[in-house]
DNA sequence: GATGGTTGGTTGCAACATGCTACCAACGAT
DNA sequence: ATCGTTGGTAGCATGTTGCAACCAACCATC
């Protein structure tokens, strides 16, 4: 488990969201839960992540209300982890962390799991940074305002 | 260094792009790089990481084609780690973790530091998922294909 | 051209996190 | 009752991180 002792870096919220998802496991941990995994068994043969990991993981994505521990749904006394509406919230994450991959990952043709839209079967439109008005934003029409009271 | 060894998630591309940049350090210097952070030492300060650390960091970044390493803009001998059109391309993915964070990590009103459209001052529209055909898409109305050539 | 502060590191070591393997208790089917 | 499956825990080896000390090159000043 991270535990961020280091200087105050916490109005930022990129550094709150990485303090709570951001190690190799946890990320992977809720792509497997966006696609349909919800007992441990499922995540640990999936992701071939040791056991004890697994449990430090969970337990620690639960706390952070990412994931939330319920009763099996085919009424076996196990227990399930689905996503909260906290972790269903991080789509849009595992999205551009896809398409990030996709693009800058993989020779023309590799072949790759692919997300689509399950209506249609087609590839998803690339997201879009946009400024209030709609229009496209690059990183250097940006800026970050320090800290103010919203 | 992450090394993964395990076995094979290596036609996912979200595992690609976690093995990248998936770390905690990774991604909050390449926020600052957003930020307009281009030296060794703003890093440090900025970030309060150890020096060493820092050094593996920027190494591996550099390494992986999300940094590069230049002479400096002032003319001075040292050099300074700017980002590339694949360091670039991971806008998106800063912006869905700093709307995620917003969201969901500060009570309303308390302060934190915001992303704004330059031009106008104003904050960003929320990242959406779309489809092909410009429908919103939820988690649930996606599914991924397992491997395909494309 | 010596000096002293700044920048950008490297090295060694202690502490902590991770991964592997073995073990184990509760469950569920027969 | 028993036997495989599920969901863990425990112990130990190894890898990664963080801290502090050190250091070499750069740069301004005298």
């Amino acid at each position: 488990m991270v535990t961020r002792t280091r200087f105050d870096d916490s109005d930022c919220p990129v550094a709150r969201s990485v303090d709570a998802i951001g190690d190799w496991w946890s990320l992977l941990i809720v792509r497997d839960a966006f696609d349909g995994s919800r007992r441990f068994g499922e995540f640990q043969r999936s992701l071939g992540v040791a056991k004890n990991i697994l449990t430090a993981r969970l337990r620690t994505l639960v706390a952070g209300g990412v994931l939330d521990s319920v009763p099996a749904s085919d009424g076996s006394a196990y227990r399930e982890y689905v996503l909260t509406e906290k972790g269903k919230a991080l789509f849009p994450v595992i999205v551009a962390l896809r398409q990030w991959g996709e693009q800058n990952f993989f020779a023309p043709g590799e072949p790759h799991s692919q997300l689509v839209d399950r209506r249609q079967g087609h590839r998803l439109r690339a997201l879009e940074v946009l400024s209030e008005d709609g229009r496209r934003l690059n990183p250097d029409d940006t800026t970050v305002h320090k800290v103010s009271a919203q």
